[in-house]
DNA sequence: TCTGGGGTCCTAGGACCC
DNA sequence: TCTGGGGTCCTAGGACCC
């Protein structure tokens, strides 16, 4: 998708489009997501301190993400290329390889492209926004040819001219060549992919060590025989938080570090897993990152345990100085439920007093270790505790921030523009409405109340029975990760949700 | 008013084991 | 009693990607 979060929301707010949008952190220390390609004009782009950003685009509009709808935008999109082949890797919320020869397609430049058109006026009917593609031979050259594409386009890279085409590129064209390898390999004198290749795969290795350098050596040839992996199962889970000002005081670090590993267990649940090694991150003042783990005896999904031993990590860091990051984290994910550890616990009981009993007849023996051991929680606990649902905060003042959803029970649908001095400023208009106009409210107005996002293409009521058939009554807790869609795909034009 | 959040993979040293 | 050669696991850090 092309400048996909920006691209989402000047679809969503019809008097956006045409200007610079930058989406991102809005708070002092906030990056960019994504910006808009009028934005890009005045050298805004992803990761930029969203300071810069102001200071080079002023005049921008800056809005914070709504993952709920890229989320659902994402689910159509993937949806449409499930229909291609079963073989999609997707890489992100709006990006992924497919694999078309695992779905059927002739293999020869007229039928992928042809199957590539289709899909970008599919994209385009289903989700009101534009796709780019790259058709070539290997996930590295379908990649760069849909950078090449990019905006709203199609790119074909024909078997046979990769190395002529890679050759002057330079090196950072190439996946897994960051700054710090530019680096490396500019000062080997080495700037281009021939000048990668000629260098040859003894001389990037000596520089790069032993994977990379054989695998950036077979990338500058142009060879990429990674074949497409369909839904690979994640293999940590974490969460972090960046403060707006540095955190010095000790017991503030403690809670922070306790929350964190209540939200990271929630989502470690919520995906139905459970992990044996917990991290804590720690970026200080200076930005100096450091991380510390402990990996218990058996795989856990307890919030205590996980709070326990993330507390023990933070213990051993000095945070004096004051620390602008913390993060929790879990990996060596298993995919047991707090069910199975139940299970597994009573098991691996059983199993240690029957190890005890032979342990006992086998006294002169050898020690057994701990391999031999059933992989246990740390520490059971009863199901329905539920100890990782922190009681909500009963009247958190509201926040409106820009670029959030809300509704007006007199103005209907509308978007917060800013907010301050007790105000908030919204616009009031839709997706496929003409671009509307702005009123102003006291923060704390009862007839101003959060809304859910709406779909970027009116609902429509031809669309037909499928569409019809879709629930009503929206519910109001959607955007949590797991409300999903209708399906899209199975008809030209469809609106990517439904509302009543 | 410098530098988010969520991931993956690789390297390297030490412990430990056979 | 001048002491190899694997292999795995754990910890920590770093590069890279979107």
């Amino acid at each position: 998708m092309d400048a996909f979060y920006a691209s989402a929301e000047q679809a969503a707010k019809p008097s956006l489009r045409g200007k610079p949008v930058i989406v991102g952190g809005l708070g002092p220390r906030g990056v960019v997501a994504t910006a808009s390609y009028e934005a890009r004009v005045f050298g805004v782009h992803s990761a930029m301190a969203m300071a810069q950003a102001r200071r080079l685009c002023p005049n921008a509009a800056f809005l914070i993400p709504r993952f709920a709808l890229y989320r659902k935008v994402s689910d159509a999109v993937m949806a449409l290329l499930h229909t291609l082949s079963p073989l999609v890797e997707p890489l992100s919320l709006d990006e992924a390889f497919v694999d078309l020869e695992a779905g059927g397609t002739e293999p020869t430049v007229e039928a992928a492209r042809a199957v590539a058109e289709r899909l970008r006026a599919d994209i385009k009917a289903v989700t009101g926004l534009t796709g780019s593609v790259g058709l070539a031979g290997s996930k590295m050259l379908a990649k760069i040819g849909s950078e090449q594409a990019k905006p709203d386009g199609l790119v074909v890279i024909e078997p046979g001219t990769e190395r002529d085409l890679l050759g002057p590129m330079s090196v950072r064209t190439l996946p897994g060549v960051g700054p710090a390898t530019a680096e490396t390999l500019r000062r080997a004198g080495i700037h281009t992919v021939a000048e990668t290749r000629e260098a040859g795969e003894a001389e990037l290795v000596r520089l790069l060590g032993r994977a990379h350098g054989a695998s950036l050596f077979l990338m500058a040839e142009g060879r990429d025989e990674r074949p497409v992996v369909a839904e690979r199962d994640a293999k940590s889970i974490s969460v972090e938080d960046t403060f707006d000002v540095d955190l010095t005081d000790r017991t503030r670090v403690q809670l922070e570090i306790a929350r964190l590993a209540d939200r990271c267990v929630r989502r470690l649940r919520e995906a139905g897993r459970s992990g044996r090694t917990v991290v804590i991150k720690v970026r200080r003042y200076d930005f100096s990152t450091l991380t510390r783990s402990e990996t218990l005896r058996g795989p856990t999904d307890d919030p205590a345990v996980v709070r326990e031993a993330a507390a023990r990590l933070i213990d051993g860091v000095d945070t004096t100085a004051g620390v602008r990051l913390l993060g929790v984290g879990v990996s060596g994910l298993a995919d047991y439920t707090q069910e199975d550890l139940f299970a597994q616990a009573a098991q691996a009981a059983q199993a240690a007093q029957a190890a005890q009993a032979a342990q006992t007849a086998d006294a002169a023996h050898e020690a057994v270790g701990d391999a031999g051991r059933p992989p246990g929680p740390e520490r059971p606990e009863p199901v329905g505790e539920a100890a990782g649902e922190a009681s909500e905060d009963a009247e958190k003042p509201r926040r409106w921030l820009p670029g959030s959803d809300v509704r007006h029970a007199e103005y209907g649908a509308g978007w917060v523009q800013g907010s301050g001095v007790g105000r908030v400023t919204v616009r009031f208009e839709e997706p496929w409405s003409p671009p509307g106009r702005v009123r102003t409210f006291p923060v704390d107005d009862p007839a101003l109340q959060p809304a859910d996002p709406l779909p970027l293409l009116r609902p429509d009521a031809d669309a037909g029975a499928e569409a019809a058939e879709v629930p009503s009554g929206q519910d109001p807790e959607s955007g949590g990760g797991s409300e999903r869609g209708p399906e899209p795909g199975r008809g030209r034009g469809q609106p990517v949700t439904s509302r009543p």
